[in-house]
DNA sequence: CGATGTCATGACATCGGTGTCATAATCGCA
DNA sequence: TGCGATTATGACACCGATGTCATGACATCG
């Protein structure tokens, strides 16, 4: 593999003139520069980071530690791979900026990130960003005083920048649009109550009803999935509260699940309740998990997470904090959803309307 | 951040020495060795890789080049996200060696391979893992002469390294179970024919039937996909072909998807034909697609396509090459999935089996 | 017209490890 | 008991870039 020596022995330069056409840093004569590319593309050279590292402590890399990759044989894919979008975000914006990305994976075990890090530091990456699988809050070991990071769908008590859903937008787009098709008794049936999405969902909610001049009614909320994952908790937790709402006096014309999957689970159970859809009721998910969304009948309707933009968003962050630039206000930065609206929900059924109490509408 | 001069001067040792203890390459004094792992520790030394990289040679850094993080708004999902269980898979291989991990995205844009190919070369990868996102051939761009390469989920006429999944075996192992099942008409609406899976799962699907003395019925097999994805065309070919086989004057009692996001579809248009699953007719699909396959009612029966297993055995590959163990036979390895056994197959119903004249059992 | 600034280039030291070779002490065994 | 093998360690050069400083040729300006 040819060095610089060789390119500037052939261009009959000094290495140090090959450097700066490689670098653009300083003045370089046409000619001359002309004829060292001609040397580097004749010999094939390409510069070895390793050394441009060594001496001016620039080595181009960024680290990337995911529990996300992982396949959990425990813990099927609950969260799962989502994330990787996130990844994807990021490698995209860095690319861009001429670096390259060093990605680890946790395999779902928090005990390795120290490890993992210390990779990172053995490679000099430049910054670190950390991906989470949800949105949660996180706590990190301790990272070697100067290191530059970034937290993508998380975020620390520390103030560390980061890079969040704004779960709460989501959830209120959602179900104001919801109410735009005319349905006045909107069920919500949460992920696990201990999630940070579930709290700002349910703020996005109620935000939504008390804009519409609705009321808002706790018999519709049910916490209805639990975390870590459990299929049998969560299929007895789904059913119940489906049945729960379903039996009310004044039943939902729609409902929001916490998330794609759940609403996957809810059309069968709905089906199997003799229901047709989006017909009888309305179905709204949450993540916008498209391989499920857009398989399903009728298409469902859904907030995406922004995966992809939260993972653009922290690798600027994280380029702005190695340019020098003070970027933290210690407040996450939240990013905003689409609403992905496709077919689960239609205006509600005459009928009902007519039953519930609050037909406003025609016919 | 300290070097190992620093290191070497704590514990009053040569330089040379710590390298020593940091490589385990030569015997060092037992009291001597403390010392410099106390030394290490109190300066929090890490070593420098870069430095390394020169001087040896040896970079620890591999390559991975796949296509598959990308999510390209064009075209949704299809290949989408299982691919990176191969990375998850290769990861884990190399994490174990001591290697760290490259990874660049193509976006799907397979032009930019030769550019990412010269960032790898920049970082002095030691080898280099090509992953698809799914099983086809390929022609990659010459690389440097002596590059280490595996390909993985792909191969190409060179006879690079390659390993790929079993979809023959696959298939078969599918298909025997639901003939033993009772199955005796089962068809096959197979992925898009210029796949090289669709090749080999029919084989798969044949010899199954064969080595049950079941006659192969080219009516129960027909193509019901298209690539590149194209939601409308893969809506009517699969209504198309799923009317056609359960017109046939003995129709099958089961049928096989190409995978199992046609399965997924085949749920809705069996249903909407008003079949009731499992109890009326068996689906299978392929592919393993867990966030699909288990969040359906029923429980999709699938056949796993075995992602991690290729990641770790391309690793494993590449680290033999790397050790400079001849390995390639020019053959692709194939590697074996899993059958995900589990509700969508159901015996056949008693009538079918009746009215069929294949009726062999009871009831 | 001399002082100063910019362009274009090169010499040289240096980043932080490791390969090579040398050296001294200790050990095993004929 | 003597000699080759092994252990334990250090001196030194070197990997391939780039930062720093120096130098000569022009250009600009007061």
């Amino acid at each position: 593999m040819s060095t610089i020596y060789d390119v500037a022995r052939a261009a009959n330069v000094s290495p140090k003139t090959v450097s700066r056409v490689l670098n653009g840093d300083a003045p370089v004569g046409r000619e001359t520069r002309r004829a060292v590319e001609k040397a580097m593309a004749e010999l094939g050279y390409v510069p070895s980071s390793a050394a441009r590292t060594m001496r001016s402590n620039r080595s181009g890399l960024i680290g990337l530690v995911t529990g996300a990759i992982s396949l959990n044989p425990e813990q099927p894919s609950l969260s799962g791979l989502p994330d990787l979008f996130i990844v994807q975000g990021v490698q995209k914006s860095l690319e861009a900026a001429g670096m390259t990305l060093l990605i680890s994976d946790t395999g779902g075990n928090a005990d390795r990130v120290p490890s993992l890090l210390r990779t990172f530091v053995q490679h000099r990456v430049e910054g670190i960003i950390f991906v989470a699988d949800y949105h949660k809050q996180v706590k990190l070991p301790p990272l070697p005083g100067e290191t530059k990071l970034v937290l993508a769908n998380c975020f620390d008590a520390a103030g560390t920048p980061a890079i969040v859903p704004d779960d709460m937008q989501g959830q209120r787009q959602l179900v104001r649009r919801m109410i735009g098709e005319g349905h006045r008794r909107i069920a919500y049936l949460t992920l696990s109550r201990s999630l940070v999405a579930t709290g700002l969902r349910t703020e996005g909610y109620r935000a939504a009803l008390e804009e519409a001049g609705l009321a808002f009614d706790p018999a519709l909320v049910i916490e209805a999935d639990v975390t870590p994952p459990d299929p049998e908790a969560e299929e007895r937790l789904l059913t119940r509260a489906l049945d729960q709402v379903l039996a009310l006096s004044d039943p939902p014309t729609a409902i929001c699940l916490g998330n794609d999957r759940m609403a996957v689970r809810a059309y069968g159970l709905l089906r199997s309740r003799g229901l047709e859809l989006p017909r009888d009721i309305s179905v709204a998910g949450f993540d916008d998990y498209r391989a499920i969304a857009e398989s399903l009948y009728p298409k469902l309707t859904t907030a995406e997470l922004p995966y992809a933009q939260i993972g653009a968003r922290a690798a600027e962050t994280l380029l702005a904090l190695i340019r020098g630039e003070a970027h933290s206000d210690g407040t996450p930065e939240r990013v905003r959803g689409r609403i992905a609206w496709r077919d689960s929900v239609q205006p509600p059924p005459a009928t009902s309307i007519t039953i519930s109490s609050h037909g406003r509408k025609t016919e």
